[in-house]
DNA sequence: GTGACTTTGTGCGTTCGTTCACAATGGGGT
DNA sequence: ACCCCATTGTGAACGAACGCACAAAGTCAC
Protein backbone atom coordinates (compact mmCIF):
# COMPACT_ATOMS: atom_id res chain seq x y z
CA UNK A 1 0.00 0.00 0.00
CA UNK A 2 2.34 2.86 1.06
CA UNK A 3 5.75 2.46 -0.46
CA UNK A 4 7.21 2.70 2.83
CA UNK A 5 6.64 -0.21 3.78
CA UNK A 6 7.57 -2.41 1.02
CA UNK A 7 11.10 -0.37 0.61
CA UNK A 8 11.41 1.60 3.96
CA UNK A 9 14.98 0.96 3.85
CA UNK A 10 15.60 3.70 0.80
CA UNK A 11 13.61 6.22 2.06
CA UNK A 12 15.39 8.79 4.85
CA UNK A 13 15.23 7.86 8.33
CA UNK A 14 13.55 11.18 8.83
CA UNK A 15 10.48 10.14 7.08
CA UNK A 16 9.20 9.49 10.65
CA UNK A 17 10.06 12.72 12.20
CA UNK A 18 14.12 14.10 13.51
CA UNK A 19 13.64 14.25 16.88
CA UNK A 20 12.91 18.05 18.03
CA UNK A 21 15.71 18.93 20.42
CA UNK A 22 18.22 17.88 17.00
CA UNK A 23 15.64 19.80 14.72
CA UNK A 24 16.81 22.99 17.39
CA UNK A 25 20.63 22.18 17.00
CA UNK A 26 20.72 21.36 13.14
CA UNK A 27 20.75 25.92 12.77
CA UNK A 28 23.62 25.72 15.10
CA UNK A 29 25.73 23.31 13.18
CA UNK A 30 24.73 25.28 10.02
CA UNK A 31 26.26 28.32 11.22
CA UNK A 32 29.37 26.73 12.52
CA UNK A 33 29.57 24.99 8.99
CA UNK A 34 29.17 27.59 7.11
CA UNK A 35 32.09 29.54 8.91
CA UNK A 36 34.17 26.65 8.35
CA UNK A 37 32.86 27.11 5.06
CA UNK A 38 34.12 30.71 4.43
CA UNK A 39 37.42 29.93 6.05
CA UNK A 40 37.87 26.98 2.86
CA UNK A 41 38.00 24.16 5.31
CA UNK A 42 36.63 21.36 2.98
CA UNK A 43 36.08 18.39 5.41
CA UNK A 44 35.64 18.09 9.31
CA UNK A 45 35.41 15.62 12.03
CA UNK A 46 32.42 15.23 14.11
CA UNK A 47 34.72 16.25 17.01
CA UNK A 48 35.81 19.83 15.26
CA UNK A 49 32.30 20.15 14.21
CA UNK A 50 30.98 19.46 17.73
CA UNK A 51 33.71 21.80 19.30
CA UNK A 52 32.79 24.72 16.96
CA UNK A 53 28.82 24.27 17.84
CA UNK A 54 29.40 23.67 21.69
CA UNK A 55 27.47 20.50 21.66
CA UNK A 56 29.56 17.04 22.17
CA UNK A 57 30.69 14.92 19.38
CA UNK A 58 28.24 11.72 20.17
CA UNK A 59 25.45 13.87 20.06
CA UNK A 60 26.53 15.48 17.16
CA UNK A 61 26.70 12.07 15.26
CA UNK A 62 23.62 10.86 16.36
CA UNK A 63 21.72 14.24 15.41
CA UNK A 64 23.29 13.93 11.69
CA UNK A 65 22.56 10.15 11.11
CA UNK A 66 19.02 10.94 11.47
CA UNK A 67 19.63 12.79 8.08
CA UNK A 68 20.91 10.07 6.64
CA UNK A 69 24.47 8.70 6.57
CA UNK A 70 26.88 11.74 5.55
CA UNK A 71 29.86 11.48 6.80
CA UNK A 72 32.96 8.78 5.50
CA UNK A 73 34.49 7.03 7.85
CA UNK A 74 38.08 7.47 8.96
CA UNK A 75 37.91 11.04 7.25
CA UNK A 76 34.74 13.41 8.20
CA UNK A 77 32.05 15.05 7.06
CA UNK A 78 32.71 17.00 3.11
CA UNK A 79 32.17 20.59 4.65
CA UNK A 80 30.01 21.92 1.51
CA UNK A 81 27.64 18.55 1.19
CA UNK A 82 26.76 18.76 4.73
CA UNK A 83 25.68 22.91 4.52
CA UNK A 84 23.56 21.40 1.44
CA UNK A 85 21.71 18.58 3.20
CA UNK A 86 21.05 20.22 6.36
CA UNK A 87 19.63 23.42 4.66
CA UNK A 88 17.69 20.53 2.48
CA UNK A 89 16.17 19.16 5.43
CA UNK A 90 15.66 22.85 7.37
CA UNK A 91 13.65 23.94 4.33
CA UNK A 92 16.47 26.42 3.68
CA UNK A 93 16.74 25.18 0.12
CA UNK A 94 13.28 27.59 -0.66
CA UNK A 95 12.34 31.03 -0.33
CA UNK A 96 9.37 31.88 3.25
CA UNK A 97 7.96 35.17 3.02
CA UNK A 98 7.84 36.53 6.16
CA UNK A 99 5.64 39.50 7.62
CA UNK A 100 6.29 41.77 10.68
CA UNK A 101 3.58 43.12 12.56
CA UNK A 102 4.81 45.89 15.00
CA UNK A 103 7.11 48.07 14.14
CA UNK A 104 8.53 49.60 17.50
CA UNK A 105 12.15 49.09 18.62
CA UNK A 106 11.91 45.37 18.45
CA UNK A 107 9.94 45.34 14.86
CA UNK A 108 12.89 47.86 13.71
CA UNK A 109 15.33 45.54 14.69
CA UNK A 110 14.06 42.64 13.16
CA UNK A 111 13.86 44.57 10.45
CA UNK A 112 16.92 44.81 9.74
CA UNK A 113 18.91 41.86 10.98
CA UNK A 114 20.95 40.42 8.30
CA UNK A 115 19.95 36.67 9.72
CA UNK A 116 17.25 36.64 7.76
CA UNK A 117 17.47 37.23 4.07
CA UNK A 118 20.71 35.67 4.00
CA UNK A 119 18.83 32.14 4.74
CA UNK A 120 15.84 32.65 2.55
CA UNK A 121 13.64 34.29 4.54
CA UNK A 122 12.42 37.47 2.77
CA UNK A 123 10.51 40.11 4.67
CA UNK A 124 7.19 41.25 2.21
CA UNK A 125 6.04 43.28 4.52
CA UNK A 126 6.23 45.55 8.05
CA UNK A 127 3.10 46.03 9.58
CA UNK A 128 1.80 48.65 12.27
CA UNK A 129 -1.33 49.95 13.75
CA UNK A 130 -0.13 53.32 14.78
CA UNK A 131 -0.55 56.18 11.58
CA UNK A 132 2.31 58.17 12.52
CA UNK A 133 4.25 55.22 12.04
CA UNK A 134 2.85 54.10 8.99
CA UNK A 135 4.44 55.09 5.79
CA UNK A 136 8.01 55.38 7.42
CA UNK A 137 10.67 52.90 5.19
CA UNK A 138 12.58 51.02 7.35
CA UNK A 139 15.29 48.71 6.17
CA UNK A 140 13.86 49.76 2.42
CA UNK A 141 10.32 48.58 3.06
CA UNK A 142 7.35 51.23 3.80
CA UNK A 143 5.69 50.13 7.15
CA UNK A 144 1.87 49.25 5.94
CA UNK A 145 -1.36 49.71 8.13
CA UNK A 146 -2.62 47.16 10.13
CA UNK A 147 -6.02 47.56 7.80
CA UNK A 148 -4.07 46.04 4.84
CA UNK A 149 -2.84 42.59 6.92
CA UNK A 150 -5.08 40.03 5.03
CA UNK A 151 -4.55 41.89 1.58
CA UNK A 152 -0.52 41.64 2.12
CA UNK A 153 -0.57 37.91 3.70
CA UNK A 154 -2.51 36.76 0.73
CA UNK A 155 -1.06 39.01 -2.06
CA UNK A 156 2.51 38.65 -0.84
CA UNK A 157 1.93 34.34 -0.31
CA UNK A 158 3.07 35.11 3.54
CA UNK A 159 3.58 31.69 5.43
CA UNK A 160 5.21 33.14 8.55
CA UNK A 161 4.15 35.91 10.65
CA UNK A 162 6.64 37.73 12.92
CA UNK A 163 4.52 38.97 15.91
CA UNK A 164 6.42 41.94 17.33
CA UNK A 165 3.23 44.07 18.77
CA UNK A 166 2.72 44.80 22.52
CA UNK A 167 1.24 41.91 24.78
CA UNK A 168 -2.38 43.20 23.87
CA UNK A 169 -2.58 42.99 20.92
CA UNK A 170 -0.42 40.10 20.32
CA UNK A 171 -3.61 37.51 20.40
CA UNK A 172 -5.99 39.30 17.61
CA UNK A 173 -3.07 39.97 15.46
CA UNK A 174 -2.44 36.33 16.21
CA UNK A 175 -6.10 35.33 15.07
CA UNK A 176 -6.09 37.26 12.13
CA UNK A 177 -2.77 36.58 10.38
CA UNK A 178 -3.81 32.25 10.81
CA UNK A 179 -7.53 33.81 9.81
CA UNK A 180 -5.28 34.78 6.38
CA UNK A 181 -3.59 31.57 6.28
CA UNK A 182 -0.51 31.64 8.14
CA UNK A 183 0.44 28.75 9.66
CA UNK A 184 3.77 29.63 11.41
CA UNK A 185 3.83 32.38 13.76
CA UNK A 186 6.80 33.65 15.85
CA UNK A 187 5.65 35.58 18.83
CA UNK A 188 7.60 38.31 20.79
CA UNK A 189 4.60 39.52 22.68
CA UNK A 190 5.08 38.09 26.16
CA UNK A 191 1.90 36.35 26.16
CA UNK A 192 0.97 32.20 25.60
CA UNK A 193 -1.16 32.83 21.91
CA UNK A 194 -4.21 30.65 21.53
CA UNK A 195 -3.90 28.95 17.92
CA UNK A 196 -5.87 26.31 16.47
CA UNK A 197 -4.59 22.70 15.58
CA UNK A 198 -1.95 22.95 12.79
CA UNK A 199 -0.44 25.94 13.20
CA UNK A 200 2.94 26.12 14.80
CA UNK A 201 4.04 29.05 17.26
CA UNK A 202 7.30 29.71 18.42
CA UNK A 203 8.35 31.97 21.00
CA UNK A 204 11.14 34.36 22.08
CA UNK A 205 10.76 36.29 25.54
CA UNK A 206 13.61 38.58 26.71
CA UNK A 207 13.07 38.66 29.72
CA UNK A 208 12.36 35.06 30.62
CA UNK A 209 15.87 34.25 29.70
CA UNK A 210 17.35 36.91 32.20
CA UNK A 211 15.03 35.14 34.80
CA UNK A 212 16.24 31.89 33.86
CA UNK A 213 20.05 33.30 34.59
CA UNK A 214 18.70 35.09 37.88
CA UNK A 215 17.33 32.11 39.00
CA UNK A 216 21.01 30.64 38.40
CA UNK A 217 22.70 33.38 39.66
CA UNK A 218 21.31 33.39 42.84
CA UNK A 219 22.41 29.69 43.39
CA UNK A 220 26.08 30.45 42.81
CA UNK A 221 25.56 32.96 45.42
CA UNK A 222 23.63 30.70 48.11
CA UNK A 223 20.25 31.44 47.72
CA UNK A 224 16.96 30.53 49.30
CA UNK A 225 17.89 26.94 49.09
CA UNK A 226 20.27 27.74 51.75
CA UNK A 227 18.05 28.85 54.29
CA UNK A 228 15.33 27.17 56.37
CA UNK A 229 12.44 27.48 54.50
CA UNK A 230 9.11 28.12 56.71
CA UNK A 231 6.07 26.03 55.91
CA UNK A 232 3.08 28.17 54.55
CA UNK A 233 1.17 29.28 57.46
CA UNK B 1 27.17 16.66 59.92
CA UNK B 2 24.98 18.18 57.27
CA UNK B 3 21.25 19.15 59.22
CA UNK B 4 19.93 18.53 56.03
CA UNK B 5 20.78 14.94 56.36
CA UNK B 6 19.01 14.76 59.87
CA UNK B 7 15.51 17.08 59.28
CA UNK B 8 15.49 16.89 55.62
CA UNK B 9 11.81 17.27 55.11
CA UNK B 10 12.29 21.03 56.83
CA UNK B 11 14.05 21.60 53.70
CA UNK B 12 13.04 22.90 50.50
CA UNK B 13 12.80 19.76 48.16
CA UNK B 14 14.18 22.68 46.00
CA UNK B 15 17.80 22.59 47.77
CA UNK B 16 19.22 19.92 45.43
CA UNK B 17 17.60 21.53 42.14
CA UNK B 18 14.69 21.74 40.93
CA UNK B 19 14.73 20.72 37.05
CA UNK B 20 15.40 22.87 34.17
CA UNK B 21 12.34 22.20 32.70
CA UNK B 22 10.58 23.49 35.27
CA UNK B 23 13.02 26.95 36.07
CA UNK B 24 12.07 27.83 32.48
CA UNK B 25 8.03 27.20 32.65
CA UNK B 26 8.45 29.36 36.08
CA UNK B 27 8.52 33.21 34.27
CA UNK B 28 5.66 31.97 32.11
CA UNK B 29 3.36 30.83 35.37
CA UNK B 30 4.98 34.51 36.88
CA UNK B 31 3.32 36.16 34.31
CA UNK B 32 0.13 34.62 33.89
CA UNK B 33 0.14 34.83 37.86
CA UNK B 34 0.81 38.68 37.45
CA UNK B 35 -2.17 39.16 35.06
CA UNK B 36 -4.32 37.33 37.10
CA UNK B 37 -3.41 39.84 39.89
CA UNK B 38 -4.36 42.72 38.31
CA UNK B 39 -7.73 41.66 37.19
CA UNK B 40 -8.14 41.10 41.21
CA UNK B 41 -8.34 37.49 40.68
CA UNK B 42 -7.57 35.69 44.32
CA UNK B 43 -7.62 32.51 43.95
CA UNK B 44 -6.83 29.99 41.56
CA UNK B 45 -6.57 26.50 40.30
CA UNK B 46 -4.36 24.62 38.60
CA UNK B 47 -6.57 23.78 35.82
CA UNK B 48 -7.20 27.67 34.76
CA UNK B 49 -3.28 28.67 35.73
CA UNK B 50 -2.16 25.88 33.49
CA UNK B 51 -4.43 27.31 30.51
CA UNK B 52 -3.15 30.35 30.86
CA UNK B 53 0.15 29.54 31.00
CA UNK B 54 -0.50 27.21 27.99
CA UNK B 55 0.19 23.69 29.90
CA UNK B 56 -0.89 20.83 31.09
CA UNK B 57 -2.43 21.10 34.52
CA UNK B 58 -0.50 17.80 36.08
CA UNK B 59 2.50 19.53 34.60
CA UNK B 60 2.06 22.74 36.18
CA UNK B 61 1.24 21.48 39.70
CA UNK B 62 4.37 19.27 40.02
CA UNK B 63 6.45 22.10 38.95
CA UNK B 64 5.14 24.12 41.76
CA UNK B 65 5.72 21.04 43.90
CA UNK B 66 9.19 21.70 43.43
CA UNK B 67 8.95 24.96 45.24
CA UNK B 68 7.20 23.82 48.13
CA UNK B 69 3.95 23.36 49.45
CA UNK B 70 1.97 26.14 48.37
CA UNK B 71 -1.61 25.04 47.33
CA UNK B 72 -5.00 24.54 49.18
CA UNK B 73 -6.30 21.39 48.50
CA UNK B 74 -10.13 21.57 47.28
CA UNK B 75 -9.21 25.72 46.74
CA UNK B 76 -6.12 26.50 44.92
CA UNK B 77 -3.44 28.46 44.85
CA UNK B 78 -3.35 32.21 46.33
CA UNK B 79 -2.45 34.24 43.53
CA UNK B 80 -0.40 36.72 45.69
CA UNK B 81 1.16 34.33 47.74
CA UNK B 82 2.44 32.50 44.35
CA UNK B 83 3.40 35.53 42.53
CA UNK B 84 6.02 36.07 45.88
CA UNK B 85 7.08 32.46 46.08
CA UNK B 86 8.01 32.29 42.54
CA UNK B 87 9.71 35.27 42.69
CA UNK B 88 11.73 34.58 45.19
CA UNK B 89 13.00 30.97 43.82
CA UNK B 90 13.71 32.94 41.19
CA UNK B 91 15.61 35.76 42.61
CA UNK B 92 13.63 38.88 41.55
CA UNK B 93 13.23 39.89 45.29
CA UNK B 94 16.72 41.37 44.78
CA UNK B 95 18.03 43.62 42.06
CA UNK B 96 20.11 42.72 39.52
CA UNK B 97 22.18 45.10 37.99
CA UNK B 98 22.60 44.53 33.84
CA UNK B 99 25.02 46.25 31.43
CA UNK B 100 24.12 45.63 27.79
CA UNK B 101 27.24 45.98 25.33
CA UNK B 102 25.88 46.88 21.70
CA UNK B 103 23.49 49.52 20.79
CA UNK B 104 22.63 48.79 17.50
CA UNK B 105 19.21 48.28 16.60
CA UNK B 106 18.59 45.43 19.29
CA UNK B 107 20.83 46.72 21.73
CA UNK B 108 17.97 49.83 21.65
CA UNK B 109 15.23 47.55 21.87
CA UNK B 110 16.62 46.02 24.83
CA UNK B 111 17.33 49.19 26.63
CA UNK B 112 13.92 50.30 26.12
CA UNK B 113 12.15 46.62 26.77
CA UNK B 114 9.73 47.53 29.66
CA UNK B 115 9.72 43.75 30.52
CA UNK B 116 13.10 44.55 32.37
CA UNK B 117 12.92 47.30 35.32
CA UNK B 118 9.34 45.63 36.00
CA UNK B 119 11.13 42.31 37.11
CA UNK B 120 14.31 43.70 39.07
CA UNK B 121 16.47 44.08 36.90
CA UNK B 122 18.23 47.74 36.33
CA UNK B 123 19.97 48.66 33.29
CA UNK B 124 23.52 50.55 34.44
CA UNK B 125 25.04 50.52 31.30
CA UNK B 126 24.55 50.56 27.79
CA UNK B 127 28.21 50.33 25.93
CA UNK B 128 29.12 50.54 21.99
CA UNK B 129 32.56 50.71 20.26
CA UNK B 130 31.19 52.79 17.69
CA UNK B 131 32.53 56.61 18.67
CA UNK B 132 29.45 58.34 16.70
CA UNK B 133 27.05 56.14 19.15
CA UNK B 134 28.85 57.19 22.48
CA UNK B 135 27.27 59.94 23.92
CA UNK B 136 24.06 59.93 22.80
CA UNK B 137 20.84 59.27 25.07
CA UNK B 138 18.85 56.03 25.19
CA UNK B 139 15.59 54.99 27.22
CA UNK B 140 17.29 57.46 29.80
CA UNK B 141 20.80 56.90 29.52
CA UNK B 142 24.00 57.99 27.98
CA UNK B 143 25.96 55.57 26.05
CA UNK B 144 29.36 54.88 26.93
CA UNK B 145 32.53 53.53 25.25
CA UNK B 146 33.52 50.36 25.88
CA UNK B 147 36.54 51.33 26.90
CA UNK B 148 35.09 51.88 30.32
CA UNK B 149 33.80 48.70 30.50
CA UNK B 150 35.42 46.96 33.29
CA UNK B 151 35.24 50.11 35.28
CA UNK B 152 31.53 50.34 34.50
CA UNK B 153 31.04 46.40 35.50
CA UNK B 154 32.99 47.02 38.56
CA UNK B 155 31.47 50.24 40.23
CA UNK B 156 27.80 49.25 39.42
CA UNK B 157 27.92 45.75 40.44
CA UNK B 158 27.33 44.46 36.97
CA UNK B 159 26.47 40.46 37.60
CA UNK B 160 24.73 40.09 34.09
CA UNK B 161 25.87 41.56 30.61
CA UNK B 162 23.25 41.16 27.69
CA UNK B 163 25.78 40.92 24.88
CA UNK B 164 24.35 42.53 21.19
CA UNK B 165 27.21 43.03 19.33
CA UNK B 166 28.21 41.57 16.16
CA UNK B 167 28.98 38.09 15.69
CA UNK B 168 32.62 39.27 15.66
CA UNK B 169 32.91 41.26 18.47
CA UNK B 170 31.12 38.57 20.92
CA UNK B 171 33.38 36.39 22.23
CA UNK B 172 36.30 39.39 22.86
CA UNK B 173 33.33 41.26 24.99
CA UNK B 174 32.60 37.99 26.43
CA UNK B 175 35.90 37.32 27.78
CA UNK B 176 36.33 41.21 28.71
CA UNK B 177 33.38 41.18 31.01
CA UNK B 178 34.12 37.95 32.57
CA UNK B 179 37.49 38.69 33.11
CA UNK B 180 35.71 41.76 35.02
CA UNK B 181 33.83 39.54 37.13
CA UNK B 182 30.27 38.67 35.12
CA UNK B 183 29.23 35.43 35.79
CA UNK B 184 26.23 35.72 33.78
CA UNK B 185 25.66 36.61 29.86
CA UNK B 186 22.37 36.47 27.65
CA UNK B 187 24.05 36.65 24.39
CA UNK B 188 21.85 38.00 20.92
CA UNK B 189 25.33 37.25 18.41
CA UNK B 190 25.37 34.84 16.39
CA UNK B 191 27.89 32.97 17.55
CA UNK B 192 28.67 30.17 20.24
CA UNK B 193 30.13 31.33 23.30
CA UNK B 194 33.38 29.93 24.87
CA UNK B 195 33.36 30.87 28.97
CA UNK B 196 34.97 29.25 31.91
CA UNK B 197 33.11 26.86 34.34
CA UNK B 198 30.70 28.79 36.72
CA UNK B 199 29.35 31.03 33.79
CA UNK B 200 26.38 30.28 32.88
CA UNK B 201 25.38 31.57 29.06
CA UNK B 202 21.78 31.60 27.72
CA UNK B 203 21.26 32.48 24.12
CA UNK B 204 18.59 33.67 21.84
CA UNK B 205 19.04 33.74 18.34
CA UNK B 206 16.41 35.23 15.99
CA UNK B 207 17.06 33.41 13.30
CA UNK B 208 17.37 30.08 14.51
CA UNK B 209 13.92 30.22 15.61
CA UNK B 210 12.69 31.35 12.28
CA UNK B 211 14.66 27.96 10.78
CA UNK B 212 12.82 25.45 13.14
CA UNK B 213 9.51 27.12 11.68
CA UNK B 214 10.20 26.38 8.25
CA UNK B 215 11.48 23.23 9.26
CA UNK B 216 7.83 22.77 10.29
CA UNK B 217 6.50 24.37 7.86
CA UNK B 218 8.25 22.59 5.02
CA UNK B 219 6.84 19.42 6.84
CA UNK B 220 3.30 20.10 7.03
CA UNK B 221 3.71 20.95 2.90
CA UNK B 222 4.84 17.85 1.86
CA UNK B 223 8.48 18.39 2.41
CA UNK B 224 12.06 16.40 1.71
CA UNK B 225 10.77 13.48 3.69
CA UNK B 226 7.88 12.73 1.06
CA UNK B 227 10.58 12.23 -1.77
CA UNK B 228 12.60 9.04 -2.49
CA UNK B 229 15.96 10.09 -1.64
CA UNK B 230 19.15 9.15 -3.39
CA UNK B 231 21.96 7.59 -1.46
CA UNK B 232 25.23 9.60 -0.99
CA UNK B 233 27.65 9.06 -4.34
C1' DG C 1 -19.89 17.48 63.35
C1' DT C 2 -20.35 15.10 59.32
C1' DG C 3 -20.30 14.01 54.65
C1' DA C 4 -20.01 15.32 49.85
C1' DC C 5 -17.14 17.65 46.83
C1' DT C 6 -13.10 19.81 44.95
C1' DT C 7 -8.46 20.15 44.01
C1' DT C 8 -3.76 19.30 45.29
C1' DG C 9 0.46 16.52 45.44
C1' DT C 10 2.69 12.44 43.79
C1' DG C 11 3.82 7.34 42.57
C1' DC C 12 4.34 5.14 38.42
C1' DG C 13 4.71 3.74 33.71
C1' DT C 14 6.14 5.77 29.32
C1' DT C 15 8.48 8.48 26.21
C1' DC C 16 12.18 11.34 24.89
C1' DG C 17 16.96 12.68 25.00
C1' DT C 18 21.87 12.00 26.22
C1' DT C 19 26.11 9.55 26.66
C1' DC C 20 29.14 5.68 26.45
C1' DA C 21 31.58 2.52 24.10
C1' DC C 22 32.52 -0.26 20.27
C1' DA C 23 31.84 -2.73 15.91
C1' DA C 24 31.74 -1.43 11.16
C1' DT C 25 34.08 0.73 7.46
C1' DG C 26 36.53 3.68 4.45
C1' DG C 27 41.35 5.69 3.38
C1' DG C 28 46.15 5.46 2.89
C1' DG C 29 50.68 3.55 3.47
C1' DT C 30 53.74 -0.18 2.44
C1' DA D 1 46.92 -7.12 -1.68
C1' DC D 2 46.95 -6.35 2.91
C1' DC D 3 46.88 -4.21 7.25
C1' DC D 4 46.58 -0.26 10.29
C1' DC D 5 44.50 3.78 11.72
C1' DA D 6 41.00 7.30 12.22
C1' DT D 7 36.43 8.23 12.45
C1' DT D 8 31.63 7.25 11.70
C1' DG D 9 27.17 5.25 12.92
C1' DT D 10 24.58 2.95 16.44
C1' DG D 11 23.10 -0.51 20.22
C1' DA D 12 22.35 -0.23 24.78
C1' DA D 13 22.34 1.81 29.34
C1' DC D 14 21.10 5.65 31.66
C1' DG D 15 18.68 9.77 33.03
C1' DA D 16 15.31 13.54 32.61
C1' DA D 17 10.78 14.92 31.73
C1' DC D 18 5.90 14.01 30.85
C1' DG D 19 1.20 12.78 31.87
C1' DC D 20 -2.10 9.64 33.97
C1' DA D 21 -4.69 8.55 37.53
C1' DC D 22 -5.66 8.44 42.26
C1' DA D 23 -5.11 8.84 47.31
C1' DA D 24 -4.71 12.56 50.58
C1' DA D 25 -6.41 16.60 52.37
C1' DG D 26 -8.69 20.49 52.71
C1' DT D 27 -13.44 23.41 52.17
C1' DC D 28 -18.23 24.24 52.45
C1' DA D 29 -23.09 23.36 53.22
C1' DC D 30 -26.14 21.92 56.41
Amino acid sequence: MNPRQTNAKAFKDSAKGIPEATVARLPVYLRALQGLKERGVETVSSEELAAAAGVNSAKLRKDLSHLGSYGTRGVGYEVEYLVYQISRELGLTQDWVVAIIGVGNLGRALAGYGGFASRGFRVAGLLDADASIVGQRIAGLAVEHTDKLETIIKDQGVSIAVIATPAAAAQTVCDRVVAAGVTSVLNFAPVVLNVPEGVDVRKVDLSIELQILAFHEQRKAGGPHEEYIEVHP
